[in-house]
DNA sequence: CGGTCCATGTAAGATGTTACATGATTGG
DNA sequence: CCAATCATGTAACATCTTACATGGACCG
C-alpha cells in the first residue's frame, strides 16, 4: 500500500504524469521510496479505480497521450489519514551490515578493504547530499511548504551518511586493533591460526539461550 | 539471493535447524536480515540442492525430525566470495521519511505529534540496544571471532538509533520555529500561541551542527 | 541515420508475507 | 485441559525487478 501513498504525495505537490513520477522515484536521494515505471502505471490505474486520482490527457510530444494525474479530495483525505497512522517498524534489511556480521570469516586485510570501500561510497554520497543542501535555500520557508518537507528528508540523508561513515571508521579502527597481536602468527596462508589459549572445548551445548533473544 | 547468504552465515557460526534460524531471523536486532520460517525452509532446500549445506537428522522432541544444517566447504567458499563482492546500494525504503516528505499537508500540531511518537519509539529501541551492549562483554575478542562481528552490527544499530533521534529532535525544533509566526491565525486550539517578538523573518539558517552526530 | 529522451504499457519471474496444516511435549 | 513452545512444511497472495514492446521528436 505504501507506494500508493508515495505517489499520492508527489501528486499532492503538483500534477504529474506517470513518466515524471518514475523519473522522480527511480533514485532515492531526498525522497525515500523508489519504484520503476512498471509499478507506477499500475498504481496510478489502481488509484484512479479507487477514486483517489483523476487524469487529464494533454496530447504531449510523443506518440502516446500525456496523462497528468491530480489527487481528488478523497485521495488527499486518504493521504492525510495515512500520515497520522503510526508507522509499523519496517524490517531492517541492510546487506552491508549482514556482511559485517560475517566478517570473522575473512582474513583481516580483506575485511578491512571491504569496509573501506563501503566507507568511501558513503563519503561520496554525503558529499552529494551536502551539495544538494547547499543549493536548496529555503530561509524562512514555513512548515506548510513542500520545500521544507523535502529539506527535512535531505537532512535525514545527511545524518544517515554521517552515522554510516562514523561507524565504518570505528570498525576499521577496531579491526586494526583486534588483529594486531594476531598478525604475528600469520604465515603467508591467508588464514589466522588459533593464536593461543582455549584450544579445546568451546562449550557447544545446543543451548536454547544461544539461539538468541526477542 | 541475499537470504541464501544470510542463512549460510548463521550456519557458519554453528549448525542450526530451520526452526532455530527462523527464531533468530524474525527480529532484526543485532542481525540485519529478517525472514519468516516459510522462506527459510525453502531456502534450506535450495541450498542443499546446490550442495552448499548438508543436514543430519536428530529425531528431536517434536513429532517432526530435527534437521540440523551445516555448510559444506563449497558453501563456505560461496559465502566468502559474496562477502568480498561490492555491495550494490539497496533502494532505501523508509516509510517514516516518506511521511515526513508529506508533512506539509498536516496541521502543525499533528505533524509534531507524529514526529514525537516516532522519536520515542527510537529512543526505546536505543535503550534496548544499549542493554544488549552492556551485556555483551567481549573485551579483547579477536576480529576472527563471531562475537566481535555481532558486536559490530550492534554498534551499527546504536549509531543508527542515535542518528534517528537527533534528526527527530532537529525536526521538532524546526517545526516549532517554522510554525510560530503562523500560529497567530490559529484560534484556541490548545497549541502555543506566538509569544512575542520576532514575528517576521529572523535569518534562521539551517545550522548544520543541529543534526548532531553519534 | 543512430542514439537518447519522451511516454505508456504488459508479462514473467524473484522475493516476501500471511494463512493453513499437523502434532508431540511441557507448564500453569 | 488449555496454551505455548517445538518443529516442518505448503499455498495463496502481494510486492518488486527485469525484460519486452512501441513509436515520435530531437541532436549530432
Amino acid at each position: 500500500m505504501t507506494l500508493r501513498f508515495a505517489v499520492l504525495g508527489l501528486l499532492a505537490e503538483r500534477p504529474r504524469t506517470g513518466y515524471q513520477l518514475a523519473r522522480r522515484m527511480e533514485r532515492s536521494t531526498d525522497y525515500y521510496w523508489t519504484a520503476r515505471h512498471s509499478q507506477i502505471y499500475g498504481t496510478l490505474a489502481a488509484l484512479e479505480a479507487a477514486g483517489q486520482v483523476v487524469h487529464t490527457v494533454l496530447a504531449g510530444p510523443g506518440p502516446r497521450d500525456n496523462k497528468a494525474y491530480t489527487p481528488t479530495a478523497a485521495g488527499l483525505d486518504a493521504l492525510r489519514a495515512w500520515l497520522t497512522t503510526p508507522t509499523a517498524p519496517r524490517a531492517e534489511r541492510d546487506e552491508f551490515v549482514l556482511k559485517v556480521s560475517n566478517l570473522w570469516l575473512l582474513p583481516p586485510d580483506e575485511a578491512i578493504a571491504m569496509v573501506r570501500a563501503h566507507r568511501d561510497e558513503h563519503a561520496e554520497r554525503l558529499a552529494r547530499y551536502l551539495d544538494f543542501e547547499a543549493e536548496s535555500k529555503l530561509d524562512n520557508a514555513s512548515a506548510a511548504m513542500p520545500e521544507f518537507a523535502t529539506y527535512a528528508t535531505l537532512r535525514a540523508g545527511v545524518g544517515y551518511e554521517r552515522h554510516r561513515i562514523a561507524w565504518c571508521d570505528w570498525l576499521l579502527d577496531e579491526l586494526d586493533r583486534r588483529t594486531r597481536g594476531h598478525q604475528v602468527h600469520r604465515s603467508r596462508t591467508g588464514v589466522t591460526p588459533a593464536p593461543c589459549g582455549a584450544d579445546a572445548a568451546p562449550p557447544r551445548r545446543p543451548s536454547p539461550t544461544a539461539t538468541g533473544r526477542p
